[in-house]
DNA sequence: ACAAACTTTCATTTTTTTTTGAAAGTTTAA
DNA sequence: TTAAACTTTCAAAAAAAAATGAAAGTTTGT
């Protein structure tokens, strides 16, 4: 397999990836294009490689961006603008933790708490359910508060994890 | 709020963030109706419940049950089927981790290690990406084997992990 | 202030994913 | 063996998500 090849499988194992977690597959392809680009690449470089339109890259080169995991770059005597991913895994894991937790789990935890809070009148199917939905609001708060916990080791918090379980 | 109206706004949410995390709608409702039922419920009272069809019911019954997560149950003396979910959550964290990991984190690793693999030429950009992929796939295998260990632990791994982390 | 060079927005189109429902299949009991 | 009661399958339809591209917006240099 040869250099060209062997991107554009990345690129694209990297695009399904992201499909099949809910991240939307052009999204993951720039990020995945940037990360193993050795250099800041524009916005027509993007187009250009993935096939597709301005307004896509636009788009989802914002969305990157609000994650905090790709950024711009300015070139001296250049226009336009350059990108580049962030690089360092532990980072990058941490940063996607945080807005996934903050977008998706926070609010998911909200509901919980307060289906869970309904008094349950003396019915097995009430009883059960504040029951169930207790139960799940405390195991989502608790593994949202070890991902903070990990992610504020920041520095190979994974390496760190692994020496712990591993043991 | 009451009963039916909790139970609702849980199953909508539930199903919601089934759906930002890469599991369809009706999958992720048919699993939250179940695990708040106190007892196995019928595919016609699942179809009533959501407002769906019976072949979107059987088929998304049959994608739980492949997952291990939702079983089938027979009450004596009545034709038809019934269905229970896991309820026991560490249970159906270490299910759904296994399954995860099985259909697309080891098919991932499977090209990263392809990919990270050709042998670079003497460019910088070459340099980076085996670089990078390399990077990229030892964090990854560590991770899948981090949750491995964690789900072998299998009865109260989380309290477990909470333990290690928070001290 | 102007215009060139570039980026963003968003209504429309395209693609992808999900759902439907009717036909085919299965199981059970008589 | 037949038929009733139920489940599964899958081609077609519908719905949802993503992509396009042209117009609007912005920035920079002169």
């Amino acid at each position: 397999m040869e250099f060209k090849e062997a991107k554009n499988k990345f690129v694209q194992t990297w695009g399904a990836l992201g499909s099949q977690w809910g991240i939307n597959k052009t999204m993951a392809q720039i990020h995945a294009l940037l990360m193993v680009s050795h250099e800041p690449v524009s916005m027509e470089d993007i187009m250009e490689e993935l096939q597709i339109s301005r307004g896509n890259a636009s788009m989802n080169l914002r969305a990157l961006m609000d994650w905090g995991i790709v950024y711009k770059e300015y070139k001296a005597g250049e226009r336009r603008e350059f990108f580049t991913a962030e690089k360092d895994l532990d980072e990058l894991a941490v940063k996607i933790s945080r807005e996934r937790s903050k977008r998706e789990i926070k609010p998911a935890l909200k509901v919980l708490k307060e289906v869970s809070s309904i008094q349950s009148d003396n019915t097995e199917a009430e009883k059960h359910f504040v029951d169930q939905t207790t139960k799940l609001y405390d195991f989502v708060l608790k593994a949202d508060n070890v991902l903070d916990k990990i992610t504020e080791y920041k520095d190979n918090w994974l390496a760190k994890l692994v020496v712990k379980i591993m043991k």
